[in-house]
DNA sequence: CTATTTTTAGGGTGATAACCCTATTTTTGA
DNA sequence: TCAAAAATAGGGTTATCACCCTAAAAATAG
């Protein structure tokens, strides 16, 4: 791999592991084993890193996006897929999700596109939701189909971190991956087909046991 | 008020607004208007600083999570004010729910309460949420009230993140407030008495409206 | 094979961080 | 009132940060 690659691909997983801000150019130049002088030659910038990282971010988000429940395919199966993305897509940029957030430390092209990508994934969601209950799978109404969906993003995308703060060990299992999950299947799953309910608590466990990305494990 | 007071509170407001990691000892002298050497005069370390503020977070805490539902009282109103008291907590203490959650960054009186907070808070709106049952108010089913009072946590504690995230102004009455205490709202409604609703619905009202702690909004 | 470009290493730099030390002023208590 | 203690100011120290500069090595192209 090229090394402008590998600075891409460690930068972001000490950036998960450690905190952005926890992460200098010499911890990672010789983490990577490289001199510092050849990571300036190919970032000018701490900035341009974080540059490239969110690049990459924007394309695997706006690819997750396009998981839209087919009309043939079976609708508990392709939920199951949504979820292993979106949790991934957590995992993958942990930083970005947790570090940047705020004070301003986003990349220009994540501060453009965080607003519509939140409402795209809530309206993805509930877009499933809706073939649930076209499929006869959730009794639901269908205008609180929106508030269903919001709360379930919610919930995933903060419910990693309410169960790492509660003590999950990210290691073992996926503890906080397996209680997130688990955690936004109760907004609805009293509504559900218990057969329905079955195979999507598989599917998590398959997601939670799947292990996880070696950024955040070590 | 002491100097050394005067340091505890500033020094949270100014996390508060541009996060821990972004508030060096020269910014927050300055902003004090007394000199560094002071500054250290009255804590040897950064750190001190941490847990003069982390000390008063615990003492908060606790007073928070001692507002139970009384017997007599009208619970509705009690629970608007516990709403209120919850909202406060995260905006008064807003950089030690971001900032220092992950990589360590808790100092030691946080890091060993932080499992019983959480624990004890959804405890205390599963009490509240049976109280609204019992008082016919709230049609939901016993075994399902636990659910119900840690999704209700989960949104109002990651709420704001969301909102703000999303582009809501923290000035102009708080926009992020009113959508977060309705979000969490949409869990529950549609099985309250509408009258019930339409009273926390002024409440949450009142509680946008109340204007926002001045740390924040500067 | 050689000239050119790309990549790499590593010493240097200025800014800023937390924190120390000491002299001076202010407050306090008998 | 006056000596001891508390509070304050401000210069100094050391480490680390992002980043620069230059020379050498490696890759590449004609």
């Amino acid at each position: 791999m090229k090394t402008r690659d590998r600075i891409v691909l460690e930068a972001r997983r000490l950036y998960n592991r450690r905190g952005y801000g926890n992460v200098s150019s010499a911890v990672l130049a010789e983490h990577l084993g490289i001199s510092e002088g050849n990571l300036w030659y190919h970032f000018k910038t701490r900035r341009a890193i974080l540059s490239a990282i969110s690049e990459r971010f924007a394309v695997d988000i706006e690819k997750r996006l396009s998981r839209l429940p087919a009309a043939g395919a079976d609708i508990v199966d392709e939920y199951g897929d949504l979820l292993q993305a979106l949790i991934w897509e957590f995992q993958e940029y942990r930083f970005l999700y947790r570090d940047q957030s705020e004070y301003g430390g986003h990349d220009e092209i994540v501060q453009r596109g965080v607003r519509g990508w939140i409402e795209r994934t809530q309206q993805q969601f509930q877009l499933y939701y809706r073939a649930f209950a076209s499929a006869g799978l959730l009794d639901w109404e269908e205008d609180r189909l929106a508030d269903l969906a919001i709360n379930a993003t919610i919930i995933l995308r903060y419910g990693l971190d309410h169960y790492r703060e509660m003590g999950a060990s990210i290691e073992e299992g996926g503890g906080a991956i397996r209680s997130t999950l688990l955690r936004h299947l109760t907004l609805f799953e009293h509504k559900m087909l218990p057969d329905a309910v079955e195979r999507l608590k598989r599917s998590i466990e398959r997601i939670a046991d799947a292990g996880l990305p070696e950024e955040i494990a070590a």
